[in-house]
DNA sequence: ATCCTCAAAATTGTCCGACAATCGGCAAAG
DNA sequence: CTTTGCCGATTGTCGGACAATTTTGAGGAT
């Protein structure tokens, strides 16, 4: 009895799709590297310019080209701000719960907070020192104190320079802005408790010392929790989502 | 002189597909909602179907509507599977390094399985003792070994419960796979020194003993790293997806 | 009434051809 | 040397067409 091998019965567009996409990710088609035309890659495929917009789309919504100057496509990396967005939109359907997210925080930024204390610029710790001078003149403004909350974080996983934990990070923390504002909102004493954290962390990088930062993080977003459930939020519940 | 407001040049796809995402964002389309035909869509946003066809691959690629039964798309949330494929290409065309990935592994891996301590089912520590019983007896199959590896570290996920560290874990272990089969080949002792450190995690989740979960999770990982290095893989190279 | 069968209707996947809008480059004008 | 205007190339959108496949529904059997 001959066993045949099944037929790859997917849509041509989604054929069309897997072989850019291959090829991208095997090196062939470099980050740069401009795509043919439509009608070049409707001809060398063999298909309809329809059928190659239609994949085209699929690559695009990957993040695996780009339009430079509104035309050409070329082959790009996915942008970590695209794949933020997914991850975060993919959060929000899910219904994660704050503790959940919260424990995924409490995994990741000490360990940012670490790896920034061995690797940051002084053009990184001016920066922070920028950002926080800026906080404390915001104390009495919930939405910008709350702005410049997340900034401070996003510079310390830059200088950390760790893409994995910045890809990983970034989400969690974009779900939070929100609890975030509601907690600066609700309870005065918040930022204040924010700011001295930063400050404390900001001092352990500046000496390089990562026990401190990592120690002075984990205190931050722990006393972050404590300020939600304060506030009287349910940690069980799911996030929400308004603005 | 008077400043103009920017005119949206999005092209009508992508307009598209911003209405409908909204659409299901603001939960006015649920997971499982049957989303109209194509002719209907171009009927009711009065644009041509090819048009809409473009926006539906946009959506399709999101993980944000699949095909029920081969037919009729549906509203749906991102599959974890999905994003972790996204996530993983991501990573690998930043071509991050061994020590990013296991930096991030090592800050998340104990946090599931602290989780695992609290939250494991009967069930799961069963899967748990089947899958470490399986792994003894591959010790002398590395190939078979490591899926097991992967598959322990699954089912823990699992047993923790968080969405959200499974979502950022899942990838890591995806692109470990090659760097964990590597050492595993090359180095004798690994997977003995592998079985170990799973039984004496699964002992501590038995007694729901989250410190010593957490702790053997630890060395576990850091097992990893110097096994790694040990094999003579460079820490800071990039990590390479040979098969 | 429930179930089954099968043809009709609906829906998707693909193709074709067409055309307006826009971009990049290039040549002419200032 | 900068600005303007034109031309070709390319994308975005449209209309229609048709085969393949799924869904629907009517009619008949149990």
């Amino acid at each position: 009895m001959t066993s045949f091998a099944k037929i790859n019965t997917a849509p041509t567009y989604r054929r069309l799709y897997d072989a850019i996409e291959t090829e991208i990710m095997r090196g062939r088609l470099k980050p740069g590297a401009k795509l043919p035309t439509e009608t070049d890659l409707a001809g060398q495929f063999g298909v309809n310019r329809s059928t190659v917009r239609e994949a085209i789309r699929l690559l695009e919504q990957t993040g695996l080209v780009e339009r430079a100057s509104s035309r050409r496509l070329v082959v790009s990396k996915p942008s970590t701000d695209q794949l933020a967005s997914g991850i975060t939109r993919a959060l929000v359907m899910h219904q994660v719960s704050f503790s959940d997210l919260w424990a995924a925080m409490m995994a990741m930024e000490p360990a940012v907070a670490e790896g920034a204390a061995h690797s940051i610029t002084p053009d990184q710790i001016a920066a922070l020192e920028q950002n926080v001078s800026d906080s404390r003149a915001c104390l009495n403004n919930p939405k910008q104190f709350c702005e410049l909350d997340h900034q401070f974080h996003t510079i310390l996983a830059e200088a950390a320079g760790n893409r994995v934990l910045d890809i990983a990070r970034e989400p969690i923390n974009l779900l939070f802005h929100p609890a975030v504002s509601k907690v600066m909102t609700q309870l005065s004493q918040a930022s204040s408790r924010t700011l001295e954290a930063h400050e404390q962390i900001l001092t352990a990088l500046k000496t390089h010392d990562a026990m401190n930062a990592r120690h002075w993080m984990t205190k931050h977003i722990d006393d972050f929790r404590r300020g939600y459930e304060h506030a009287g939020f349910d940690l069980n519940g799911p996030i929400d989502i308004k603005r």
